[in-house]
RNA sequence: GGCGAUGUAGCUCAGUCGGUUAGAGCAACGGCUUCAUAAGCCGUGUGUCGGUGGUUCGAGUCCACUCAUCGCUACCA
């Protein structure tokens, strides 16, 4: 059963930052899919949007000394450019500041409100009085009030994992600034999402909507408790759209974005004459959401939650993808392999990228690596050495005979493909690429050994053979159209190459079922070239520190300033900014000692303390829990002298008091760095 | 810390409802071929299916525990 319309979207990338490959994951996924829905004559579009509100964009609008909307607009314009650099074919690229998404909002709130879903609440929030802005989690560092470590973000501590709210940092920095933040009290609206709660069980539980790893995971940690309200507005200032009925507070970036869909199915609409409902409150009308991972709560609980509320369809399926690592690792900056879109470009064809993600990529939610040998590998050898080698290898022969009138007898080969395309094709309705592309491979295989089989370089000797070889090519350029064709959602380049030499372009999945009798055959030239490794090199050289991290604003001291070269990404500078000088009698308050580890205890329960006894000198002793436990044996502790804060504030752990800190450079796990002092000094001495 | 996953050949991955001798591609090795972009074809696999224990006539598959790896973590569980 098939309904009569089909939308489909891909996230509304953020205006903040350039495509990278690991955006192209979801892009060429859902690209694929769409093309995919089109060949086979589905009523298919595929809509997208640049998502352009938030504090991030007044911030860097701020920092570039231009308004947003400029700001937006350079963004917007090179991520079209990269999309179809890439071949991703939107049928409308919106953005979700647009008239049309500003009224879509102001209708759901409504109902929203009528509902009775909105209420209100003061939330007490850390306020720059610098940057004259409330500061969202990750614009406040300062030292974690569980595990004392400095420089940790408002939300969560990277070090001790305890999660707490920017207000319990101690002392508190803004990013922006460099200013100490005060606390303020401001209204914000929320989402009483709970009053949806079974609403939300039954569909994310039933229906199939979503992946099923998906669903449980909603059910094991959301749905068996009371869903949280959402606060979905900010205060001023705020880039983004004034709330109608809340002067001074503007709905925060995550709920305009989602509704950014509809108001870019909106635009398309007008500019086909469409009815939007058609669109979006229509049953024979299938929706696909394709996201990443980290943004799965919004999409599918958030994000039903007001669709459902404010009588909208809902999903058909949400697509939830995993991440790319490159050669197993998270990108990286430094190491280049955050490549972006552009810098690809430069030196890359976008088919091998394409072919690539396809054949790695499954229904399933896992993380995709990208192995640059293997790229290289894998497009060598399936498209040009098994693919595009069928055609290389017979074109020629029949350039002035053309194609046989009547098509040959072959064994069976292209009905055998024409009945594969039936697997194919439900590999590719399930997303799950990596098997269509198995598929087509083992089609190409065969067609392969059909040419070694046959042999047409021996019949073309032969004089008497000359209608043998237009046979026997005609026979494998048909296989190779084949191919193209259940390749063409993958490759359209390639399609369109295959359609230019058989002069006959690939439109329809059909055309694969059916073999070309009759056309003549074009010049060959080369369809796709083979992956010069050269150039993988160099676009990854290229890619190492190309954009150096936005350093603070200008008001930062400009003592802060005076490195001569910046630092690399993801050097110890650059990770952990300087922190706002201090005077020496800020200083003069952390009293530093000189201590003696007299005994290393273990905590079995303990993931990364040890129980540490100094001694100051005397028989003066504290306990001190430090986060050591993977970098330091107990054996390499005891005895040495470390670098203790003397007078903090002792703390109870779950394990016990402890009385102090232990000093240590590193950013954690394995990779800390005691400090130790040199010999001669005792216990109990002072640092100053 | 919490949660979600993953672990099968050198690499990347299939493996349905538990059912013979666990598969594919790439890489490697041997042979053939020379039309083709150093492409193609044929052949070659002694894998503690991460580990331990359990259920079963039978476990890669189900259960428990465990080790390792990865990811996510909202104004936050």
């Amino acid at each position: 059963m098939t309904t009569k319309r089909m939308l489909v979207t891909a996230a509304l990338p953020y205006a903040n930052g350039h495509i990278h490959l690991g955006h192209l994951v979801e892009y060429i996924q859902t690209d694929i899919f769409v093309r995919f829905q089109k060949l086979r004559g589905r009523r298919c579009i595929y809509i997208c949007a640049d998502d352009t509100h938030g504090t991030a964009i007044m911030i860097r609008a701020r920092q570039e000394g231009r308004p947003e909307t400029e700001l937006i607009a350079d963004m917007q314009a090179a991520h079209q450019r990269d999309f179809a650099g890439f071949d991703i074919a939107f049928d409308h690229y919106g953005s979700t500041n647009a008239p049309e998404n500003y009224e879509l909002c102001k209708e759901i709130w409504a109902k929203l409100r009528h509902q009775g879903l909105i209420r209100e609440a003061d939330v007490e929030q850390l306020f720059d009085p610098v940057a004259g802005t409330f500061l969202a989690d990750r614009f406040v560092k300062g030292t974690c009030p569980v595990c004392k470590s400095p420089g940790e973000y408002g939300d969560n501590c990277s070090k001790c994992g305890a999660t707490y709210s920017p207000s319990d940092l101690i002392d508190p920095v803004s990013t922006l600034s460099g200013a100490t933040p005060e606390k303020r009290s401001a209204q914000h609206l929320f989402v009483q999402l709970e009053m949806l709660h079974p609403f939300l069980d039954t569909w994310t539980q039933s229906g199939n909507h979503l992946q099923d790893e998906v669903a449980n995971y909603l059910k094991g940690h959301f749905l068996g408790k009371p869903l949280r309200d959402w606060d979905v507005s900010r205060p001023e200032p705020y880039f983004g759209f004034a709330i109608p009925d809340s002067p001074g507070n503007y709905w925060y970036v995550w709920f305009d974005a989602p509704v950014g869909y509809i108001a870019s199915t909106h635009q398309w609409c007008k500019l086909h004459s469409e009815r939007l409902d058609d669109w979006w409150r229509n049953p024979e009308t299938e929706i696909h959401h394709f996201i990443g991972k980290d943004i799965a709560y919004f999409h599918t609980l958030f994000w039903p939650g007001v669709l459902h509320a404010s009588g909208f369809s809902l999903p058909t399926f949400v697509h939830i993808h995993g991440f790319l690592t490159v050669d197993r690792e998270k990108m990286s900056k430094s190491k280049g392999t955050q490549v972006s879109a552009a810098k690809y470009l430069e030196h890359l064809d976008p088919s091998y990228l394409r072919y690539y993600y396809a054949s790695k990529l499954g229904p399933r939610l896992d993380d995709i690596d990208l192995n640059l040998a293997e790229f290289a590998a894998k497009i060598d050898s399936d498209l040009v050495g098994k693919v595009v080698n069928l055609a290389s290898r017979t074109a020629r022969f029949v350039e002035s005979l053309g194609l046989a009138q009547e098509y040959p007898h072959d064994g069976g080969l292209f009905a055998a493909g024409a009945a594969a395309g039936s697997k194919i094709a439900e590999a590719y309705e399930q997303v799950d690429y990596a098997r269509a592309m198995r598929l087509i491979m083992e089609l190409a295989d065969a067609a392969n050994a059909y040419v070694e089989n046959t042999a047409p370089w021996t019949l073309k000797k032969d004089p008497n053979q000359q209608v043998r070889l237009q046979e026997v090519c005609s026979v494998v350029l048909n296989l190779f159209r084949q191919l193209c064709v259940y390749l063409a959602p993958v490759l359209p380049r390639l399609a369109d190459g295959c359609g230019r030499l058989l002069q006959s372009e690939i439109r329809s999945w059909q055309d694969s079922q059916t073999p070309l009798v009759g056309t003549s055959v074009s010049k060959f030239e080369h369809l796709m070239q083979r992956v010069d490794p050269g150039k993988v090199q160099q676009m990854i050289e290229e890619s190492k520190d190309q954009t150096p991290v936005t350093v603070p604003n200008a008001t930062v001291p400009a003592s802060v300033a005076v490195a001569e070269t910046t630092p690399a990404p993801d050097e110890p500078l650059q990770l952990e900014p300087l922190a706002p000088t201090c005077t020496i009698d800020d200083f003069a308050k952390v009293d530093l000692r000189v201590a003696r580890v007299i005994k290393a205890e273990e905590v079995p329960e303990a993931k990364k303390l040890v129980k540490l006894t100094v001694s100051l000198g005397g028989d003066v002793t504290r306990t001190v829990f430090a986060g050591i436990k993977a970098a330091y044996t107990l054996q390499q502790l005891e005895g040495r002298l470390v670098v203790i804060v003397a007078n903090l504030q002792p703390r109870q752990m779950k394990f016990g008091l402890s009385e102090g800190m232990v000093t240590a450079a590193g950013p954690g796990g394995t990779e800390v760095f005691l400090l130790g002092v040199d010999s001669g000094a005792k216990p109990g001495q002072r640092v100053h």
